[in-house]
This record gives C-alpha cells, sequence and structure tokens, in this order.
DNA sequence: TTGCAACTACGAACTTATTCGTAACACCTT
DNA sequence: AAGGTGTTACGAATAAGTTCGTAGTTGCAA
C-alpha cells in the first residue's frame, strides 16, 4: 500500500482535463483560453489557476515548473477517467445496470446508421471473445 | 411560459426517487427505512424528511397531508429523469458523444449474452424505423 | 534601474448539498 | 387529563466546490 489512486475529478476538474487531453500539455494561459472559448462567459484567470493547483494536490495533473509559467499535464488518462465516472453514473441513476443506460443511450437519441454499426461490429467483437475464452485470461486478472 | 421544468436531481434526491419509483407512493418512515437498508449505514429520520421537503419545493415530488404522516410520491417519471441526467452525463464526461459513452459501457464491461441480444433486437428496431420515417413524426415532437 | 506586465500563491467569500438537533404539535393510551 | 410516541418544521453546522481579490515575485523593456 504506497499510493492512493487519483480522486474522481469534478466537474471543473473534468473540463480541464478534456482541455488537456485534447490539446496535450499547456499553461494556464492556454487552458484558460480554451475555457472560455468553450463557455459562453470568461473565466476568470485565477479561478483557472487555482483548480490546476487543486488538481496537482489531487494527483489529477503534473506539472513541470522549470519555466516561470508552469506547464501542466494529465496524469489520469481519460478512458479510465471516463470510466471511473461512468460506473458512479450507472450506479447512481440506473441502479447499477448498464444495460439500461446503453439502451437509454440509444432509445431516445438520434443515432446515425453510421453509430449504429460501429456498436454493430463492438457487439460482434464481444460475442466473439466470449464464446472463444482465452486460456491466458488470468495473465490479465 | 408558465412553470419552470423540475430541476436536476442531486444524489441524494435521487436516491429517494428510486424508492418511490420501486415501491410508489411512501411516508418519509418508509422511505426512510428503504434508504437505510439500501445503505450500509443508518439515515437519520430527519434528514430523509428534510431532503423530501426540499424535493417538494422543487417539483421533484408531490405530496399527500390529508393524513398525520404525509405521503409522498414522485412527481418526475423515471425514464424522462434519467434521460436528463443521461444528457448532462454525457456533455460533460463524453463531450457529447453518445456513442463513445456506450462503447465505453459495452467494452469495459463484462455484458452476457442475453444482453448483447437484446441491444442487437434494439438496434434492429431503430435501423427500421430510420429506414422507413413515419409521416406521424410531427405528432410526437 | 525603474516600472510595467504576467505569473504564482493564498485566503476568503459564496454556493450548494448533506446531515442532524431541537422545538412544536397531534394522536393515543392509560 | 397527562404523558409518551411519532410526526413535521425549521435552523444551523458541516463539507465540498467554485470563484475571485490581493499580495508578492519575476522577468523584460524603456
Amino acid at each position: 500500500m504506497s499510493k492512493a489512486p487519483p480522486p474522481k475529478p469534478t466537474d471543473s476538474e473534468l473540463e480541464i482535463l478534456h482541455v488537456l487531453w485534447q490539446h496535450g500539455p499547456a499553461t494556464v494561459r492556454a487552458i484558460n483560453d480554451h475555457l472560455s472559448q468553450r463557455r459562453q462567459a470568461e473565466v476568470g484567470y485565477t479561478t483557472t489557476l487555482k483548480i490546476c493547483q487543486l488538481m496537482l494536490e489531487k494527483g489529477l495533473v503534473r506539472r513541470d515548473d522549470a519555466d516561470r509559467s508552469h506547464v501542466y499535464r494529465a496524469a489520469v488518462r481519460e478512458q479510465e477517467t471516463q470510466s471511473l465516472l461512468l460506473d458512479k453514473f450507472v450506479d447512481a441513476t440506473f441502479g447499477g445496470s448498464a444495460l439500461k443506460l446503453v439502451m437509454q443511450a440509444l432509445g431516445n437519441r438520434q443515432t446515425s446508421a453510421d453509430e449504429l454499426a460501429q456498436i454493430r461490429r463492438l457487439l460482434n467483437d464481444i460475442e466473439i471473445q466470449n464464446s472463444t475464452p482465452n486460456p491466458d485470461d488470468d495473465d490479465r486478472a
């Protein structure tokens, strides 16, 4: 038992992570510019700075402070973070049933033929995996 | 423009809504019992009461106060509420892409053959609807 | 070298959500 | 009628997240 995993990011933190995932390492200035563009209203510079500092303490980002303008980069992967948030959301909103969530997401929404095809492909992959159990499976546990 | 729609429920409020959706109208006592069972720890009775009162003000529940023990019932539908929360979640976590969410939900998770079949059925239904546009569509908008 | 501009650190105000204590009230039993 | 039990109403403490002002520092330009 050495290090605790990074906690669930808050909404504001997630917004900053999106910027870092999409554009790579960035200064607070750059992050703040992206944020201000993404939203309707301007975001206070020190607000963004503060959140970056909090995220650093939580281990959600790392920073390079060699230069005067520190450069922040994501310390958590996009997929893993989304998966973590998804788990909590499924539990809270759909009583833990990922199936209900998927049905709702597909049903109450405009989904293009292309997207449907992608999902079909994924479904096929999953069924192939299910029907041909890999003897090496215990390696990945 | 007459009445504002009920707002997004918080986590605690959602937990109470789950109880009401599942068991129908209930007193605070009954709700609190369900909540205490569902969680590991006991929930304070007045805590549950307070949240019910706040939900009443927000329009998330209605209540019948004819008897001394008021009876609360959900004022919002399960599906609509889940859809509302899902929208926000998809925006915040997956940048608005429901496809990414579905892929993640199916990919990073154990999904049974039965569930996969259900999704396939839904996919078929959607494609049929897409290919045979219904002239009555504007009735449902 | 002086002063301006940009940056970091820090604290405080504000908001929202959660939890619970206490008071007041009604009903029932004795 | 008195007292106990269960209920509602309300206020307050706490916690987490967000926002921003201010102070202090650094580097650069005039």
